[in-house]
RNA sequence: GGCCCGUUCGUCUAGGGGUUAGGACGCAUCCCUUUCACGGAUGAAACACGGGUUCGAUUCCCGUACGGGCUACCA
């Protein structure tokens, strides 16, 4: 029987990281058993629905490389719709079933007299020991029921869990997993408003979907001894997919499970994109948008309750399909660690070619308004690849690659900058005017032997030619530097240090 | 409260009846480099607790504690 397994997320808003490591699992776990992995969108609660966020999945889905292979959007495939508000007569079809079939019934119990037993009875629980006492059609006479259906009075349809059952789940990753069915509720399956619940539509879907394996949340453990009994009640019990329920990912600190507010409140993202909400409080910054590589993303989560069995920890999408295997999933939560996260996509930074980069450097760049060649970008790309973290360092720490010098670091200028010292640089724009070929390794012989003839240390210079480049003791090797911008950009910088060192030399005097 | 799931360095985790309990992030020190990084080396750092079972438990069993999830006409 083929591999075929779904991610199927609510469109309630931007895609939660945790849901994208759900995808990522049931995506690694498709392909590495050649199987189909299918996109769903769960949109049967009218009063969540919002709008953009279907397309937002999709092109979370689409940046990472997570393409499904069937789905809502342009992804194709045989057995849709995908998205369940337009399989709405599905469900209602299947319900009915299960109410001839005897394993579902009406309910006429209105919210607010449901409220008012919870509020009366600790604990109150719709089931075997309580139906009897409330609206329903296994206690109204069949007339009183078919009159309350005729009149368009609103209705639930709810299951019909007997009691005294054992429901026995084997979980790919938990292991035996069971329940009592005494204490499980007469769940609604059919709401008042026609759409099915989660419940109905997920075990009718994946049933008429043929999905194999049903990998998602831990959060979905506790219903799924309902689910059992729905497969028992079609007769699908056979077919029945297997389960693998996920730790959730934790907060970095404090309790709990990460919510899309600890993203503001650490200072990092816990979405793949950005949002763009009703109100700035819920809106969010996304890893994309943060500067992550896709890639290093990916790479971050599958670790994240995951491990390959052996030590290696850097692994491409084809890596990760190649090493992934449910059996290797933790049990427990694993805290968000975001400092791991940055060394990833430092890595990924590192490992990549100069030209892609630039790539990515080009729109951060345009933004800035600088003019360069993807040429110059790719030598950007290779002089700063290992001083940065996210993408946008590329310009903001670099930026001196790009523009004048904005900010000297005058501690530093005080210390080396004397009397002779701008004869000295004067001296260096004219060997740095004149020096041929104009290459780094020459460059920096050239001023070496300049150092010496003067009777200078390399301490007296070098940190002055690295002031006039960038105005900072940080970044790429001098004369690599020296030769990305240019002779003549040199030259200018070298004057502009000038000005800044005398100007320093005569408030110091003159205090 | 009830039901279910979980618990190895600060974090992600490997391991499994007898190990110097391994790796990675982060942290510290040193080396490389007259910058910052990268890289390399070294170091500090863990089996929640109590009972069993056993010659021997971190590993198996039972409790306890702690953490988490669910407990909606939400998913």
């Amino acid at each position: 029987m083929s591999v075929r397994v779904r991610f199927a997320p609510s469109p309630t808003g931007a895609l939660h990281i945790g849901g994208v490591r759900t995808a990522l699992y049931n995506y690694l776990f498709a392909k590495q058993q050649g199987g189909t992995f299918i996109l769903r969108i769960e949109d049967t609660d009218q009063n969540r629905y919002v709008p953009g966020a279907e397309a937002y999945i999709i092109e979370s889905l689409k940046w990472l490389g997570l393409t499904p292979d069937e789905g809502v959007g342009d992804f194709g495939g045989t057995f849709g719709p995908y998205r369940q508000s337009d399989r709405k007569d599905i469900y209602h079809k299947y319900a009915l079933e299960l109410v001839e079939r005897g394993h579902a019934y009406y309910a006429f119990d209105t919210p607010e007299e449901l409220e008012q037993r919870r509020q009366e009875t600790d604990n109150f629980t719709y089931h075997f020991a309580t139906r009897n006492g409330l609206s329903n059609s296994l206690v109204l006479p069949q007339d009183e029921v078919h009159a309350r259906l005729n009149s368009g009075a609103p209705y639930v349809i709810r299951l019909k869990v007997e009691p005294d059952q054992e429901i026995h789940i084997r979980d790919l990753i938990r292991g035996d997993v069971r329940f009592q069915s005494s204490e499980l509720d007469d769940k609604v399956l059919l709401k008042a408003d026609g759409m099915p619940t989660y419940h109905l539509a997920n075990i009718v879907d994946d049933h008429l979907m043929q999905i194999s394996h049903v990998i998602r949340g831990e959060e979905w453990l506790p219903s799924t001894a309902h689910h059992v009994l729905l497969y028992r009640g079609f007769g699908w019990e056979d077919t029945m997919p297997q389960f693998a329920h996920l730790p959730l990912i934790l907060k970095p600190v404090g309790n709990g499970k990460l919510s899309k507010r600890d993203g503001a409140k650490f200072g990092m993202p816990v979405f793949p994109l950005s949002w763009e909400g009703e109100t700035a409080d819920d809106s969010f910054t996304g890893f994309r948008e943060t500067g992550f590589l896709p890639e290093a993303v990916l790479n971050f989560l599958a670790l994240l309750g995951w491990h390959p069995g052996d030590d290696r920890e850097l692994f491409n999408l084809d890596e990760l399909i190649d090493a992934f295997s449910v059996e290797h999933i933790s049990k427990g939560g694993a805290r968000f660690d975001y400092e791991k996260a940055k060394w990833f996509n430092q890595k990924y930074i590192q490992a990549a070619e100069n030209d892609i980069l630039a790539s990515h450097i080009r729109p951060l760049a345009d933004e800035k308004g600088y003019r360069v060649s993807d040429a110059y970008l790719a030598t950007v790309a290779g002089l700063m690849k290992e001083r940065v973290t996210f993408l946008p360092d590329f310009v903001e720490k670099g930026y001196y690659l790009f523009e004048p010098v904005l900010d000297y670091d005058l501690d530093m200028l005080q210390k080396k900058w004397q009397d002779g010292t701008a004869q000295v640089v004067r001296e260096l724009k004219t060997l740095v005017a004149e020096a041929m070929p104009y290459e780094s390794a020459s460059l920096e012989q050239a001023v070496k032997t300049f150092i010496q003839e003067k009777g200078l240390k390399p301490g007296d210079v070098l940190p002055l030619l690295r002031l006039a480049l960038a105005g900072t003791m940080q970044g790429p090797a001098v004369f690599d530097m020296a030769v990305a911008l240019g002779r003549d950009e040199f030259a200018g910088r070298l004057d502009l240090l000038v000005q800044q060192g005398e100007k320093l030399l005569s408030s110091a005097v003159g205090s």
